[in-house]
DNA sequence: TATAATTGTCTACATCATTATACAAATTCG
DNA sequence: CGAATTTGTATAATGATGTAGACAATTATA
């Protein structure tokens, strides 16, 4: 589980089926260092008896895997790492998608995937501090880095305070840049809420996931220096791409 | 997936049984408040109907959450939520475990579950500003709330700077306290990374967690205020009781 | 070139997960 | 009470997952 220490074991009957429990494993190893980069996995009969399953189980995990792009397998030689470490996101008060990836990734975008106008939810009404049921824009993006999805996140505006912003973002490709327009220069974020769980069906094909993969959620409001709601934002980023790092103050 | 919208898709063959699929999409319905604290859950075929399962896939998601504590079921009547939300542990430069909890449980401590003094890992090595192979004191522990387990850590110090550590806070079941002795009044927390996967064996274990739960990860390290460094951290949190909270400064 | 090590493929079987029906038991309500 | 609603139990069939063993194909190496 951690470092140089022994593999973790393995559970039966959980609804997780080994094979994932394995892959999960693999590439937890392989992003904590244990296997370098272009470094040969053990074989297959080796992983076997140290998680206690048959090899096919162990080929099924691989196999998952090799499918992810996260390994190659050659026969006669062995399995192989492809994949560099997972991408590192930085999260603070004042992170910026487009900001903060820089030198992991040559090429960043955010892609709209879809605006519309509707009734907040009370999550969503208590976040913004408006009255439930008042109109806000919802907007679905989706984060990428050298063409892979990275993040897909769902975000909240007041609709009177800032309608026709959906059309801003798609002309300008940027939050920071739309909000602008609308007298906003500087926004912080607030409070930021972490959580995990399975990627549902929707996640899964917006961030090209494997089914049964783990998204990371974060839960965020953005303000104004004085304090203003702008914006209510669930973030998810897939956990075995990314991980978030908390900036030191 | 998202407050008031329609409920999310189910994955086949995902590795996932859908049963623990449907669980973890209650538990997260719960969690942001889609169901109130004692509040009936929709019927089981009604449920079924939903996510396009069978009636007894139902029974087998709810049948987990109930072993869990999550849910209650009555025959004739229907089945109600039991649990809160979920914990809400904060974290930032100057977290202490028996801080910021405080309000959400009343009862809080640290139980100090095994230490050892061993070689470093790279990976504790390099947190910790040592040579590969120093011998470092790891700590593993358990953080409970109201008798509940809320996280495991995994804790290393330098063993030549903090010799004797683990007989301090064994007796005093702190380690702010313990660092005392050791002319250390305040730490920082210099570093924040975070991941999320399934909880290992081990894990399941000390946390009291059904297989198949997911864990959310941060590794810290822990500096003086004049930067060096004190502690390598992993901690485990179960995603299902606990949510992160980065408080905003 | 032989041999060992490793991945790829195949078959057979056991166990778990899911579906499909049917009916029993408890509760609510007219 | 009687009907409707809801959870509990049982049984059978099917598909996905995991085990076991055998052997082929490819690669590295003595």
């Amino acid at each position: 589980m951690i470092g140089q220490q022994i593999a973790s074991s393995i559970e039966r009957r959980s609804g997780v089926s080994l094979w994932r429990q394995i892959a999960d494993q693999i590439l937890h190893s392989i992003a904590i260092g244990d296997f370098a980069e272009n470094a040969a996995l053990p074989p297959e009969i080796a992983l076997a008896e140290r998680y206690g399953v048959n090899r096919h189980t162990v080929r099924s995990a691989i196999a998952a895997l090799v499918q992810d792009g996260v390994l190659r397998a050659e026969q006669g030689r062995g399995t192989f790492v492809l994949s560099r470490k997972r991408l590192s996101y930085p999260i603070g008060a004042r992170t910026r998608f487009s900001e903060g990836l820089q030198g992991q990734a040559t090429e960043r975008r955010s892609v709209l995937l879809e605006s519309a106008v509707e009734p907040a939810s009370r999550r969503v009404a208590e976040g913004l501090g408006l009255a439930k049921g008042s109109n806000v824009i919802r907007l679905e993006t989706r984060g990428e880095a050298d063409g892979q999805p990275v993040s897909r996140a769902s975000g909240w505006f007041d609709a009177k305070r800032f309608e026709g912003i959906e059309a801003a973002i798609a002309e300008t490709g940027s939050v920071t840049a739309s909000l602008q327009r609308f007298g906003i220069s500087d926004y912080l974020r607030q409070s930021t809420v972490l959580s995990a769980r399975h990627a549902d069906a929707a996640d899964l094909a917006d961030l090209d996931l494997q089914s049964g993969a783990i998204v990371l959620v974060t839960v965020a409001v953005n303000v104004t220096p004085d304090g203003q709601p702008i914006q209510f934002a669930e973030t998810r980023f897939p956990a075995e791409r990314v991980e978030l790092k908390l900036s030191a103050r």
